[in-house]
DNA sequence: GAAAAGTTTAACCAAATGATTAAACTTTTC
DNA sequence: GAAAAGTTTAATCATTTGGTTAAACTTTTC
């Protein structure tokens, strides 16, 4: 017997690779048995169908992402703070993961019943009852940190933000040919200008 | 023969819709036939394959909303002005035809080629030498209108936080039971947080 | 009004593809 | 060490699917 699983995981590093390449309808089983250098019935032992398979890659991919993603926010009271991890870490996850994106979406295709699970049960795994973000600013705005903004819109706000860049990648790339939309340096950049505009945008009234 | 094509707009009609809903390799010929109400053999004649009649879908359907997304596009050296009708021109586009989205998405997978030449045509049968938004916020910065911001990284910012909720509406309902995000009331409240934000965001240092 | 051109259909094809089967090979069990 | 359980493979299947063909039907042309 394959100790740790060996075999699945070889099959699961390959169906990820073809998944997020040609997409859950564009892949195929045969690419993916080639690719993990297995015969494709293989793939049926192990995961019964292609259906399944697409599954578990995709709640592996995306799990892992997210769980690194909330693993690295900061616990604050100083809303600068907070805020400007949130926009660190986000871009630093989509950075290091930019396909998992294609996942989302194609899921979000789906409808989106699965991911929106996945996500509410990743945060009650962590004891959460609600979305934290939002709470967090309401609390910022009670103690008079923030202008009176909509948390729930800020929240979108900031993702959009940072998610924008990596989403459209191949078509920026081509109407600004000569900005590299992945290097270290434009997320560098990106990252100052987002908080920047975010923490000038919503400041309180009168202060600095 | 058929005035006006009749045929071909019923073919494209019904492609459009099982595009949409399937994605270009979920989709069969079979269906748009059958929901065109012709034979299957017919898609071959006006449109010879497949891959030309997605071609074809996706053009028509991608370029009518950015014709009229730029034809909305106000003519003004008031930042504030423009900016605004930004906003609401984007999301306007969008709540009128929000499943552009996944066109544009799927074609962002195929590496973005198309779609990048599709917005350059666009922009220069217009006469624009340059995409026009940053151009014109780095003239308003030049008049001194709004604070040194980075032209492109504010273009992104606008974009995404306009695109976002409708890129997620079908999870973000899911995290946020009891918010409507295609409803007339969250869009105006959106256009107007996030004008609110960029405009406090981007306003001169010492101004008001 | 008949030949030509254009349009539509039913039947068919070849290739691709997810899935299954039965047998061979390997490891575990006792 | 042999039976049982687990793993892997080659061969095959049934179906789906984009595409083709040849004939029928309709409109235009002259």
């Amino acid at each position: 017997m394959n100790f740790t699983g060996e075999t699945e995981q070889k099959i699961i590093r390959a169906a990820t690779e073809v998944f997020l390449h040609r997409g859950k309808d564009g892949a195929r089983m045969q690419e993916i048995a080639d690719r993990a250098g297995i015969n494709k019935a293989l793939l049926h032992y192990y995961f019964r169908s292609k259906d399944r398979l697409y599954q578990k890659v995709f709640e592996t991919t995306v799990k892992s992402v997210f769980d690194e993603f909330l693993n690295a926010i900061l616990e604050t009271e100083d809303p600068a703070l907070f805020i400007k991890g949130f926009i660190d870490n986000y871009i630093d996850a989509l950075s290091r993961r930019p396909e998992v994106i294609r996942f989302i979406i194609w899921e979000i295709d789906q409808g989106g019943e699965q991911i929106g699970r996945m996500i509410q049960s990743i945060f009650s795994e962590r004891g959460f009852s609600e979305i934290p973000f939002p709470l967090k600013i309401q609390q910022a705005i009670g103690r008079g940190q923030i202008r009176q903004v909509e948390p729930l819109q800020l929240t979108l706000s900031l993702i959009g933000m940072c998610l924008y860049p990596f989403l459209a990648e191949r078509i920026l790339e081509k109407l600004f040919p000569g900005v590299s939309f992945s290097s270290p340096g434009f997320l560098e950049m990106r990252k100052k200008e987002v908080f920047e505009l975010v923490w000038k945008g919503i400041r309180p009234e009168g202060g600095a």
